[in-house]
DNA sequence: GCCACGCATGGCAGTTACTGTCAACAAGTG
DNA sequence: CACTTGTTGACAGTAACTGCCATGCGTGGC
């Protein structure tokens, strides 16, 4: 046994606090607006202390992103896992569909959210400012797979960042519609904009 | 005369505060960093109240990023200027070509403001939610001068992001090179890669 | 010249996000 | 049992931002 030996009590606690925090966040961010909820009242509902709350997430601001970040490293994962023949437009598809799919499988779920991002302009822009991030991966990633220099060639840089602007594109409709507009037709349409322009390598 | 009879004194002392209050913040926040100026040290340094700093801007960000703000507006107009027969990826690299030239002609005033936005993670959350206008306003222009419907086609939307993709590879690329390398051609290298994808319309 | 009005400003109190610090407590280890 | 490690809560403090009100300064009517 011991598969996992590593995975204590103490980080299930963690974990459990951190998904009661998320989801008594949410909850009330969705009824009420972003700025019309403090801190007190999230911590309230979860049953924690102010200071635990900035223990888990930096800002008021991460509550909700946070659950978009961690799809930034499965974007990644899931470019360096595709066949390095595949070309680019390909490869980012798939990379890109991952986090769009995860939004699909739970509507209900994520919809608001993705709504709630879009429409805050103070979480729109902490979502943004984490997509830099997966710019950046998305870039290195490329350049390696391409066996070019991130700091000479212009193409790795501007393909991750065409990749993303389809990722966004995909999602602001998809929020728009409020869910009609299928997700992985929108995602279609906005690669075969890009395509021409990732596989011209 | 009186061919601006609007510009009032009263006016014209707005324009003196507001200009006074950003050198005062450029200076300290190029010199420190920016967390670690404080609004009080801003407004001492202007020479007045902490008050009357956020009557002339909404949060502390604003004051950096509000000189690239006006650059939006300017990007619109050019675009709508270009003769509608031009292929968009000429068009578009005409538009964003403006604030950047703006950059290029000034780099010892803009070099440091543009890295001191791109490194400082909550400038750049700002700078990022003040592009989504930009990108909306390029979006319905294109859809415009295309006879597109926004809410239909994904290639207004598509074609925005690619252009301001095109404009942040440029100002890193800049940014990182210290100024070193050419704007003109890096801005060159960008459109060049997106082109393909913006003129199969 | 004088008064009234609009408008920019400053001071002040208050809210809220966020941080450093310390003590208490629980769990695992020798 | 002592010791270490990790999590938590309470408290004080900083700093961004807002509402309110009084003050002064320029402009226009009389």
């Amino acid at each position: 046994m011991a598969s996992r030996p590593e995975v204590t009590l103490a980080q299930r606690k963690r974990q459990l606090v951190s998904t009661e925090l998320t989801e008594a966040a949410l909850q009330l961010l969705a009824l009420k607006g972003f700025d019309s909820v403090t801190i007190d009242e999230i911590v309230a509902a979860a049953g924690v202390s102010q200071r635990t709350f900035f223990r888990y997430f930096r800002s008021k601001e991460d509550v909700v992103v946070q659950f978009l970040v961690d799809m930034g490293a499965d974007i990644r994962a899931d470019l360096a896992a595709r066949p390095s023949a595949e070309p680019p437009s390909v490869a980012l598809r798939h990379a890109v569909w991952v986090p769009i799919a995860a939004c699909a499988d739970h509507p209900e779920r994520t919809l608001r959210v993705v709504q709630l991002i879009l429409r805050t302009p103070a979480l729109l822009a902490r979502f943004l400012e984490r997509q830099e991030q997966w710019r950046d991966d998305l870039a290195t990633e490329l350049a390696s797979r391409l066996g070019l220099d991130t700091g000479h060639a212009v193409y790795p840089q501007m393909a991750a960042r065409m990749a993303l602007a389809a990722f966004g594109t995909v999602l602001q409709r998809w929020s728009d519609s409020e869910g009609k507009e299928d997700p992985a037709e929108l995602t279609d349409q906005a690669f075969a904009v890009i395509a021409p322009a990732l596989d011209t390598i």
